[in-house]
DNA sequence: CTTCTTTATAGTCATACTGACTATAAAGAA
DNA sequence: TTCTTTATAGTCAGTATGACTATAAAGAAG
C-alpha cells in the first residue's frame, strides 16, 4: 500500500469487489445451506451462494446483511442481528470468467427454518442439503467447504453452536446440531455433562419441559448463555488411526 | 455475484485491491513485527506493515509472496516457502484517505533475524517491537492486534510454534516463542512433557547437543515434527476470576 | 578447584477431564 | 400392560494437567 500514490485508480482494468454468504441451518439433522439459482450467464441456471457487490461507500460487512437481506427475504432487523463471521477471500484472476473479481465470504448459522422467501432479487432462495448439493457456480463449492471446515473446528472451543438452535432448545437438539455438523455420534450423557459443567454456555429455562415432539421423557429447556467460549474445549472425537 | 452481467465495471470509481503483511519473529524474547517506513503521504515518515496492490493477473496470496520479497529483500524461493496463511480483508469505506482500497491482510512467522535489507521499493523494512510500537499508518494498528489474536489461538492446537524456531531448536527455545506469544510464563518440566508427548510435534535431532550460548546444562536439539495440529490442544494457562 | 547459579531433564502426586458404561425415569406406541 | 424411546443420574477407569521435588551438567564467581 505504500506506493499508492503512483497508482492510477482507472489505469488498470478495474477490480471489482463482491460478497458471498454461505448460510447455515439445520434441518432434520442436516445440514443445509441457503442457495439460489442464477438468472444469467455465466453459470445461468446452476445454484450459488447468495451475495452481491460491495456498494462505493460500504463495508464488505454491510454488503454481506444487505445482499442478505434483499436476496432472502429476510427484515434489515433479522439481517443486522445475524451472527456474521468473515470466512476468508477469494482472489483467484480467472474465479470469475468475466471479469476480475475478488470476493470477501462470509458465514453465518441461522436456527430452524425462516424459509426463505425470495424477495426482488433473487427469488429462488432455497435451502438445499450441503451434502448431496448439485454443481455450484464459480468457486462456491469450495467457499463451502471451508465454512464447514471453520464452523467444525469453533464448535470446538466456542458456543457458536447455540446459534443453530431456537431462543430454548433442549441438550437433545444441541448435541443434534453438533452431531450434524460433525458428522460422529456423540454420547449422550457425556454431551450433557460437559454442556452443563461450561459455565456459561447454557442457562435453564423456568417453565414446563416441552416434549420433543413425542416420543421419550419430556426434556428441559435451556437457552444460550454468555459465555463465548468453552473452556476446555468441547473436542471431536479422535480419528484414531 | 448473481447479477455482476448488469455491472459494468467502469461504472463507479474502481476498488483497489492490495495485501497487506504482518510479518513476526522472536528476538529476544519479544514478539517483533517487520515495518517500513512510508515514503510518500499520506502518513508519509509513519511506520505502516509491508504490502502492495494486487496485480490484475495475480492472485492475493501471490502479490503477498512479490510484496514481502520486494519490500524485505528476501529471495524468491524463501518467500515461496514462507508460510503465509491470510488473516482478514478489511474494507471499511474510509480506511484509506484518497480512494477506496479493500485490502486482505496475510499473517507470517519467520525464525531468528533474517535482518531485512530492503532491497529498491522500500529500503526501510525494520523489525519493530510489537509491544511499544509507534503509532502506524491506515489501520494497520488494527491489523497487527488481530494477527497477535489469531497466533496466539492457533499457538494452542497446532504446530506453528515451529515456524518462530531455526531449524534445530531445543525445547526451551520453544517454551521461549509460546511464553513471548502468549505473554506468560509456563512450566518448564510441564511443557517439556506436554510437548514430547504429542506425537509430531517435534523429533529429535542427532548429533551433539548445543549450549544456548552458555549458561546451564546443554538441551538437546528438535526439528518440527510432520503434525500440523496439536491432539489434545496446548491450552493457555486460564486466567481465572 | 570449590561453590554458586543456571538450565535441562526425570520423576511424583493429586486433581480434573473424558470415554465407556449402567441404571432409572417418564413419556408415547403397540 | 408392555415395549420403545428419550432424558437424566451416576460409576469407574484411564488420561491429562498443574504443582512440585530431585538430579544432572554446564559456565561463572570466588
Amino acid at each position: 500500500m505504500n506506493d499508492a500514490t503512483t497508482y492510477d485508480p482507472h489505469a488498470f482494468e478495474p477490480f471489482a469487489v463482491t460478497v458471498d454468504l454461505a448460510v447455515f441451518t439445520v434441518r432434520e439433522g442436516r445440514l443445509h445451506v441457503l442457495l439460489i439459482r442464477r438468472g444469467q450467464d455465466p453459470y445461468a441456471g446452476a445454484w450459488a451462494l447468495p451475495g452481491g457487490f460491495v456498494l462505493p461507500r460500504e463495508s464488505a460487512e454491510s454488503a454481506a446483511r444487505r445482499e442478505l437481506a434483499e436476496e432472502t427475504g429476510l427484515s434489515r432487523e433479522s439481517a443486522a442481528a445475524l451472527h456474521l463471521e468473515q470466512l476468508r477471500t477469494y482472489s483467484e484472476p480467472d474465479r470469475d470468467p468475466r471479469m476480475r473479481v475478488v470476493s470477501v465470504a462470509y458465514t453465518a448459522l441461522v436456527p430452524g427454518l425462516p424459509e426463505p422467501r425470495g424477495g426482488g432479487d433473487a427469488a429462488h432462495a432455497q435451502w438445499m442439503p450441503a451434502d448431496g448439493a448439485p454443481a455450484l457456480a464459480f468457486d462456491h463449492a469450495r467457499i463451502i467447504a471451508d465454512a464447514r471446515d471453520r464452523i467444525g473446528a469453533k464448535f470446538e472451543y466456542t458456543c457458536l453452536a447455540t446459534a443453530f438452535c431456537p431462543r430454548a432448545f433442549t441438550l437433545g437438539e444441541l448435541q443434534q446440531v453438533y452431531e450434524t455438523v460433525w458428522g460422529v455420534e456423540l454420547d449422550r450423557p457425556n454431551f450433557r455433562r460437559k454442556v452443563l459443567a461450561t459455565p456459561g454456555f447454557v442457562e435453564p429455562v423456568e417453565g414446563a419441559p416441552r416434549r420433543t415432539g413425542g416420543r421419550g421423557k419430556p426434556a428441559a429447556l435451556y437457552r444460550a448463555g454468555t459465555a463465548a467460549t468453552l473452556h476446555p474445549p468441547l473436542l471431536r472425537p479422535q480419528r484414531r488411526f
